[in-house]
DNA sequence: AAACAATAGTGGTCTGACCACTTTTCAACA
DNA sequence: TGTTGAAAAGTGGTCAGACCACTATTGTTT
């Protein structure tokens, strides 16, 4: 198609180029992009030089590829980006400390997202996890965790925790002592209730019962 | 060194050998990696498949290269990433919320930190915002959260932060009109007092007020 | 019409070759 | 001896061509 002028990092501008392309053909999510050597004969450049652009956005999620099919703009709920900036970052001192918090962050935002939101507070959910509670009391506690961050509907939170939980060798098992499902109940009591600060403090409660177990 | 077990994506394993490499070698930010062709020898690949996960992570920031001279470990607040990510991705509706919620998370979460801690309240960087606030009012609204997150000293959380900061091309610029001004006086002040919900409220305002700039 | 085999197309990888640039080496010179 | 400066070595940037493994298409046979 058209030349380039070249930069000093050439695979660069092939980044560019394909975003322009995307656009101008209108190329949808889900849709085949051009073979990587139909590419390389349109931009006038080398394959391998194409393949580094390609290979970039891959990682960020950007295109999905798929051998001996093609390469399809993909959505972008992949999010292999945070996958790999985490485990970059995650390596770096102090960082288990930092993980522990941020996991935090993200489960007492979504506590607090669901206090505010009448209809979410309604959901059959929560009455159904005190049920299984009150009974046999077979519950995970990363089941809890997760329905409450599912239920916020930010799939990027949502991603984001269960990469910070993977690697924050916490204990996401069964409820195990009765003060502990206690304290379950009475954050899940808050939560339907709508009490946000009481909720929030249960939830400090039990962290501190977890911590208290290692 | 270690021979790799080919999964269907060698380049993905390439970056998880390279982070496994960077953190048994000790390299730090700054440092230097070894050459290209060095790192083919050692992993037993071709050059070109150790450039394709090079390059994806330069694209990501985590790596420079210099051409004469090498590849090197960065601290990835080099931009690029972020130009090419957020115009590839801001087509689709619904990460983009994701985005803005979660940047707000995040947010929150130190203004709330913040208000827990007796010491924190009472930084002279928050005295200082304000002064600057009434005098010639040349304040960056990035910088006053980040100033927050900072001193959360959540190196995590700071740096998902930045990212998504830069993918949700918020206008981060000057404080604007008097009543934004005035807003952003009160969530100081209310943090440096510790009213956790005034503090809260206030925040909430502010992004009423930049929601509406736009 | 259905089943199967050959073919073409596609991404995945390797090799070797240049180029442009930087650092290092080391010999010639003052 | 100390400096200078040119050659050599090292490094990333790019290209071309060759296979491989896999998928989709085509075309023939039954």
């Amino acid at each position: 198609m058209e030349t380039i002028k070249p930069s000093s990092k050439m695979f660069l501008d092939i980044v560019g180029e394909l975003r322009l392309m995307i656009k101008a053909e209108g190329i949808a999510v889900g849709d085949k992009l051009p073979s990587e050597r139909v590419l390389a004969e349109r931009l006038q450049v080398g394959r391998s030089t194409i393949r580094e652009a390609l290979r970039s956005l891959e990682l960020l999620g950007l295109i999905e590829t798929r051998r001996g099919e093609g390469t399809f703009l993909s959505d972008f709920k992949k999010h292999q980006l945070v996958e790999v900036l985490s485990t970059f970052i995650m390596q770096q001192p102090n960082s288990a400390m930092d993980v522990k918090q941020t996991r935090i962050i993200h489960e007492k935002a979504a506590i607090r997202s669901i206090c505010k939101q009448e209809e979410k507070r309604q959901l059959p959910v929560w009455q159904s996890l005190l049920v299984r509670l009150e009974e046999d009391g077979a519950v995970l506690r990363e089941d809890i965790i997760r329905e409450m961050i599912v239920v916020t509907d930010n799939r990027l939170s949502l991603k984001i925790w269960f990469l910070l939980k993977r690697y924050s060798r916490v204990p996401y098992e069964e409820l195990t002592t009765a003060a502990e499902k206690e304290t379950v109940k009475a954050l899940l009591e808050n939560i339907v209730s709508g009490l946000e600060e009481k909720a929030i403090t249960a939830y400090d409660n039990w962290i501190e019962i977890i911590e208290g177990e290692v």
